[in-house]
RNA sequence: GGCGACGUAGCCAAGUGGUAAGGCAGGGCUCUGCAAAAGCCUUAUUCGUCGGUUCGAUUCCGACCGUCGCCUCCA
């Protein structure tokens, strides 16, 4: 089965043909450097993480670049974010970028997301994004004024294809204050002049500058990438001006196709609002973390489609929360009962062959444009069948249930990212074992004597500090809360 | 003003020209000393409103209402 993905730049759901079989060049716009990660860009990197992670799962080749944006990025005011964060925190503008690099990574670690491929930096790319400057003058889509170059929109007759977006329409808005150098409005900066006070410069042959923003994706992608390249991923809010500008440098440079195929992914809000740094209604990774776990948070991402928007609440991060614990349930419940299945059992073919239906159509549904939402409703059906096939069969065979685990550990683990390396092993395990078997043993010894007031008394000393007690048919069991 | 997206049960959210996945919450039952977990059953005659096309529309078309995004700050 082919993966159908929605294209933006044609509008249209198309095949995936990648320009190498079974490989996959893949693109996408990381973050400025300057503050630390909210929850919008977590959607962003989730849902491409598990793009990386379907294809990789169906045998791909992936190659993976995200950039981190170091320089360039200004701020309404003009201010460049990177300058403002080294002046918010007192230090050397690299200090900064060096600091939320870090934040940025240990934050997508957490949240399970793969590392890229290559990480990029804008600043280490400035020699080639002056040699590209010159080559866009040199072909006569950019020109330089006071140490400044632009590029000409007008000069590339297709600026605008990807957010089907007119010249005309761009002027008729109006709304912006025109910087009277530029030839056209909707010009964009290649490269900018250092004014006396700004820290972070480079020199170059139109004097000291600074490269802008734009112009960084179009030199990185294609550097590690090749001249066209498979996949160009990031959040919807960049399609305009920033993937339109990417697109128009990259193809006036290289005269052909910039990226074949464009994903973007909706913006996460809040109350029907988006989330932003700007309108300060966002909640950090970190702090939503302390809050929830990366399982749920990935849940809570993928429930609904990578192309729509997501609302964020408090009660919708809750019931994901809860929704994936039942899943960690079942599997935890699947593998205790691994442990004590006979070793060398072999799968039943009559019951494993239904589990196929559940993987298939967990395929269907991720071949579809990466369907998230229904291939988590096939993940939760086979764990209700799990859970039925567990309570009606004592005597499962090892090959039965490690069937099912692996489907588990592919589809759950290795592409969702919401099944934790272990659900319940740790490294102490075996002590943490005896211990608490120790105490079932003596609440049992209390249970035996119906002194239910001592046994309930060790059952919440436990789950004082975080060890659940359950009493079935087999005896009983313990888990982490 | 221009371009675009969306509006499905209490909440979140898939989806299809032929009568509505899944999750959370709620209710009932099984199990159970209690609890938890799990299973079974149950919760939208209806998919923003009004028209049109059709044998038939939530799904296609149009209008309207509402919400949101982008139009050089944003993942």
């Amino acid at each position: 089965m082919t993966i159908k993905i929605y294209n933006y730049l044609t509008r249209e759901l198309e095949p995936f043909k990648p320009i190498t079989p079974r490989h996959v060049n893949m693109y996408v716009c990381g973050p400025t450097v300057y503050a630390d990660s909210h929850l919008g860009h977590a959607k962003t990197y989730v849902s491409m993480d598990v793009v990386v992670r379907y294809f990789k799962y169906r045998r791909f080749k992936v190659r993976y670049v995200r950039n981190l944006t170091d320089v360039g990025h200004l701020l309404s005011s003009g201010e460049d974010r990177i300058s403002k964060g080294a002046r918010r925190d007192q230090v050397e503008p690299m200090e900064v970028v060096d600091r939320y690099i870090k934040s940025f990574h240990d934050d997508m670690d957490a949240l399970g997301v793969l590392r890229p491929n290559i990480s990029p930096r804008a600043t280490c790319h400035v020699p080639e994004i002056i040699t590209w400057t010159q080559g866009l003058l040199e072909k006569g889509h950019a020109y330089e004024v006071n140490g400044n170059v632009y590029f000409s929109v007008e000069s590339f007759p297709e600026y605008g294809k990807l957010s089907h977006r007119k010249l005309e329409d761009l002027e008729a808005g109006a709304r912006v204050e025109i910087r009277e150098e530029k030839r056209n409005p909707a010009d964009f900066a290649l490269w900018k002049r250092a004014d006396p006070e700004h820290i972070m410069r480079w020199p170059s042959p139109w004097g000291e500058g600074y490269p802008g923003w734009h112009i960084e994706c179009s030199v990185m992608s294609t550097k590690y990438l090749g001249e066209t390249f498979d996949i160009h991923g990031g959040g919807l809010e960049n399609i305009f001006p920033h993937n339109e500008c990417e697109i128009a440098q990259a193809e006036a440079y290289h005269g052909h196709q910039f990226a074949n195929y464009w994903m973007l992914v909706g913006s996460l809000t809040v109350n029907g609002v988006k989330m932003s740094k700007s309108l300060g209604n966002f909640l950090t990774i970190k702090d939503a973390l302390k809050l929830y776990s990366p399982e749920a948070i990935r849940y809570f991402i993928l429930s609904s489609h990578y192309r729509g928007p997501v609302d964020f609440s408090s009660d919708a991060l809750q019931a994901a929360q809860r929704g994936i614990n039942r899943l960690h349930n079942t599997v935890r419940k699947l593998r205790r009962r691994m442990k004590n299945a006979p070793p060398a059992g072999t799968a039943v073919l009559s019951q494993v062959a239904s589990l196929d239906d559940y993987q298939e159509a967990f395929e269907m549904a991720m071949n579809d444009d990466f369907n998230t939402s229904k291939a988590l409703a096939a993940l939760f059906d086979f764990s209700k069948e799990v859970n039925r096939y567990l309570d009606e069969h004592e005597e499962a065979s090892g090959g039965t249930l490690s069937v099912m685990n692996k489907i588990f550990s592919d589809l759950a683990g290795s592409v969702m990212g919401i099944l934790p390396e272990s659900v319940d092993e740790h490294v102490n395990e075996q002590v943490i074992d005896g211990l608490v078997e120790l105490l079932a043993e003596l609440r049992q010894e209390y249970r035996a004597e119906k002194d239910w007031s001592k046994a309930d008394a060790i059952r919440s000393r436990l789950e004082e500090i975080g060890i659940i007690l359950e009493d079935g048919p087999r005896g009983t069991t313990w888990h982490l809360k």
